[in-house]
DNA sequence: CCTAAACTGTACGATCTATTACCGTACCTT
DNA sequence: AAGGTACGGTAATAGATCGTACAGTTTAGG
């Protein structure tokens, strides 16, 4: 078997056809630009994929794999609870901005009636890890007497949508995003916020 | 002038289109089909609104003005800041995940790229009346002593995203909504971190 | 009743799209 | 080196879409 051609070709159009339905959505590119993009032919591209709803299918199941690693090698242990969670509000706020994680969101919105399958292997990937990353944080703070006892998955969705909400739905309609000192102060905010409103009760 | 008339159909085509639309979509609605469903002509669609474009921001303007009313006669000046934030929490959940708003917001994120003026409009009607709606009570609860003096506006952003996000979401993307005894115990959860989070130092 | 404007219905042209077919070429295995 | 398989490029099919044109009909007002 030539297997290396075909993974070659394979991630070939992958690549290419993630960038242009990131960029154009669904609708918005057609298997003929695709092609031109990369040449080759288009006979190979429905060999692989059926059809344009397999391509995209393949597609987000490619971007959402990529997208989870970086928010699981945090090391929070060692922080105080002022310090971890600025950790993480910074962390996830650079991912979740990103230009190309919220062209995925975006593109994943706007198909999700159509494509069911994608937006819930979406969610799976994306928010619900980070969800229960944060949450795994709150059961161990809860542990270690950092807070008072409580739902950590409720605080772990609490806290990280009070940051995302905003400034996500601001870059998925294309506003520029705020300046970094107006995230600051919204982080800073947060933070006053939560750890006040979670500290245990002495 | 018989503008009755003229107004009468205006209406019609917003009515029908407005549904079309939120239910498939920009490219996922034809002219030809929103004729077919109403009756009448193409030529005095286009007469009207000048072209698929044109009629698509008349619809979102149409219904980011018929969005906002229910927002601001809230009565809170009465209540605990407890019983307020409930009152809040609830009326805006309503609202935000009812299935046209839902469907409202798809559709404007959809087309952001393609639609900026469009997707402004919404923004300044929906998400931003109801962070302003809610600073001013934060204002005021500042000034009435109810809470620790901060950033009013920040804690708007933060108490109201914390509460809609995940669950925006997930109608976003077309998940069955969670039990409402789930979505309670989310409300509970961020009304005590909160009350508790920015409660007046004693 | 009559005129002028607005509306309807259908048909049309041009363009774009997804998908399949054909055939010659490059490549890998044996 | 031979033969089968995957690839490239072009073209054809079939259908949908936007926007316009034209001829007939309804409505409003003097």
């Amino acid at each position: 078997m030539n297997q290396p051609r075909q993974i070659e070709k394979r991630k070939a159009i992958i690549n290419a056809a993630s960038e242009m339905f990131l960029e154009a959505g669904y609708a918005g590119v057609s298997v003929d630009g695709i092609i031109a993009q990369i040449g080759g032919s288009k006979r190979t591209l429905y060999k692989y994929f059926g059809d344009k709803d397999g391509l995209f299918a393949a597609i987000v199941e490619q971007m959402c794999s990529e997208i989870v690693t970086p928010l699981t090698h945090l090391d929070l242990k060692r922080l105080s609870l002022r310090e971890a969670l600025s950790t993480i509000a910074h962390t996830f706020l650079e991912v979740l901005l990103s230009p190309r994680t919220i062209a995925l969101h975006r593109l994943i919105i706007a198909e999700a009636l159509r494509a069911p399958a994608s937006a819930r292997t979406f969610f799976n990937a994306a928010p619900a890890t980070s969800y229960r990353c944060l949450t795994e944080y709150f059961i161990w703070a809860d542990g270690a007497g950092l807070v008072t006892p409580g739902d950590a998955h409720a605080r772990a969705i609490l806290f990280l949508d009070s940051l995302t909400g905003q400034l996500q739905l601001r870059s998925l309609l294309g506003h520029e995003n705020p300046a970094p000192v107006e995230q600051e102060r919204l982080i800073d905010e947060a933070i006053a916020v939560f750890t006040k409103g979670i500290a245990p009760t002495e």
